[in-house]
Formats: structure tokens, sequence, C-alpha cells
DNA sequence: GTCTATACCACGATAGAC
DNA sequence: GTCTATCGTGGTATAGAC
């Protein structure tokens, strides 16, 4: 079974549901808003189950980053390989986290939002996680190729995705009025602008 | 005195050390891994004199947000009045926005980054704050004008500030190589160029 | 206005029966 | 593996002297 699109981890029936209702109590109240407890009665799992499959509370958020990130830089590997050119990959990649903002929006706010570090002090910043660093080293790529303009890579790659990534923070605070996905085209034509 | 360059407010000397600590807490270790007698302690203030000035702990990170947001608000009202083109007010605003995120890491941080929701729970997103707001409706007229290409707004003023405002992202997460608001000259040119 | 001392409670985590 | 009961810590907030 999988809690998210992706990944690849296989976990038990107990310990899915322990981390999806994990994620739904995290992403409304908030990590440090949420006790044990509120897992316990939420899931319906008895706090020794918990502490059963997870050393402890920081453990269920390890593994629930762990599980996201690890889905999300598996996609970005497909994306890479089924594509050919920079233009069709980044447009891919740009595609995919609409989508998945749209469909998973919990999976979405844990990943881009959540303060990882003020609970998960040993992670690096997510936007030098293993996907965010896949979708950097496309615009890279393109660079070398010419399909993308000469500038610092830095710049490309948040010129590039910048604009999209904040449309989904958008979508998550709920101040958008139609669907994150539909915006597609037109946020895909000026991004490649800004870089071409 | 001010605590924040733009705002207003008049506050004692002993409220500025208090939210000048809280917010240098706040930011180092997050609002929850942050006690009142970590601020007492850090600031040198006793506990009863902070429950003096403050109704709770909710009550200094509320006051410290308005402080911050207001004064944000006040210079992009400065802004739209200096400039005259949408051009140069975006850009102006974008310029800000880099030298603040460089001059003032912290402010612009619990600003952008921190998760408000979970301990603000009466304030709205901070995309939809007066400063961000004000951003849009730069765009909107420039749209009017026809400075900036028919489009959807959002999609416009996403595209227009999306990739600075991830540029700062990287910035307070401590991934770029070179001060941020040295980047200014090539993320407006691909900002521009995306809306025109 | 400023301080210290303390009440009170919620939470994370464990022990140990089944 | 699953559960309930409970312990200890550390946090917010208040009381009340100066």
């Amino acid at each position: 079974m999988e809690l998210f699109p992706g990944a690849e981890n296989s976990l038990s029936d107990r310990e899915m549901l322990i981390l999806s209702t994990a994620l739904e109590l995290f992403t409304q109240r908030g990590y440090f808003n949420t006790s044990v407890h509120d897992i316990h009665r939420s899931a319906r799992v008895s706090i020794g189950s918990i502490y059963h499959y997870f050393k402890n509370k920081e453990g269920i958020a390890q593994a629930l980053y762990s599980h996201l990130v690890d889905g999300m830089a598996n996609v970005m590997d497909d994306i890479d390989r089924e594509n050919k050119t920079t233009h069709d990959r980044c447009r891919a990649a740009i595609e995919y986290l609409l989508k998945l903002a749209q469909s998973s929006p919990q999976a979405m706010q844990f990943i881009l939002y959540a303060r990882h570090r003020e609970f998960l002090p040993d992670e690096k910043p997510i936007c030098s996680s293993r996907p965010f660093e896949k979708m950097k080293a496309m615009v890279k790529a393109g660079m070398e190729t010419g399909e993308i303009r000469q500038m610092d890579p830095t710049v490309a790659s948040v010129s590039l995705f910048g604009g999209a990534i904040r449309l989904i923070h958008l979508w998550l605070d709920g101040v958008l009025n139609r669907p994150v996905s539909e915006y597609l085209d037109e946020i895909w034509a000026c991004a490649w602008r800004a870089v071409t």
C-alpha cells in the first residue's frame, strides 16, 4: 500500500494508518499543536502501538518526510527518463508539482511548508533535497545545450520554477479561485519566456 | 525607536527589547521551541515584565507580526508614490525585498517562513496581507495600462515576483553563495521578461 | 512597573499486563 | 503486537511582595 504516489517504501497497514493520520493532523494544526495522544485518538491506534512502530514523535515526522521526499524524487527521475528536451522535462516537472498539489494538498503542504528544521534538526533544507536538486540539474543541463540562455544557474532555476511554486503556495493557502492545475499552460508560458 | 525600518508603531524600550529578543529566538529555534523562560533569560527581563507588556506568548508573536507587516506595507506605499511606471514600481518592490532579506534576514524569515496559522490562528495567510496585496495591485494596474501583457492577474503576479521570493527562500536557507541583493539585475531581467 | 516563587496542566515517553 | 495506566518534565501563566 502506498501513502503517496511514487514512493517505494513498503510499510505495514498499521504504519500507513499512523502516518496518514499524522500527515492530516500535522498539516491541519501543525506538528507542535499535534500531540501523540491526538494521533492515538484520531487513528484509533493505541499509544503503545505508535511507540512500537516509531521511536518517538519526531520519528513519525521523519518517516513521513522521507516517504514523501523519496516519492517526489522518484517521479523526478521518471520525468528525466521519459523526456528528451529541457523544455519538456521542466514542463513535466511543473505539471507534476501542480497536479500533486491538487490531488495531495496535505502531502504538498508538509513538503513545502512545514518548518522541518524546527522538528527535524538533522534534515537539510527542502530546497536542497533530492527532488529540488534534480530540478536545478535539469535547468543547468538546459543551459549547456543552449535551450536556456546563459545566466547564473540559480537565477535560471528560481525564475523557471519560482512562479509555479509561488502559485502552489497560494493554492495551499486557499486564495486561488480555480484549481491550481488549470494554471499550467499560463504559468508555463511565463516561466519559459523568463529563461529563453 | 524602531525594530524594523518602515514601521511607525511607537513602542517602549522594554517592549522593543522583548520583541527583538523574541524575533531572534523565534527565527533561530522556532516559536514552539522557544519558551517564555528563554525570552526572559535571553533578554534579561523578568517573566513578570513580559506578561505585563503582553497578554501571553501568542501576544508577543502577534505584536511582532503586526509590526513587521505594517512596516513592509508602509514601504510598499512609498514605492507606489515615488515611482510612475509599473516597471519601476515592481522593480523597486523586488529591490526592497532583496535588500530587506539581506539586512534583516530574521525579520524576513519571520514574515515569509513562520507558519503563522499555527500560532496566530486569527491572521490571514501572509500572501493576502497588505504588502503582498499591494504588490498584486501593482501588477494588475500594469496590465490595465498595457505595460504587462494580458493574462490571469494571479499568474502575472506570481510570475513577476515568484522568482525573487524563491531566491529569498534560498538565501534564508543559506544555500546561496553570493549575497542575495547582488542578484537583483539578473532576477529582474527574467521576471520582467516573463510578463511582457 | 518589576520581580520571584509557584500553581497547574499537558505532553512525551515508559512499564508491564495480555 | 497491542493495549491501559502512569510517571516525570517542562511549559504557560498567575499571585503577590516590593
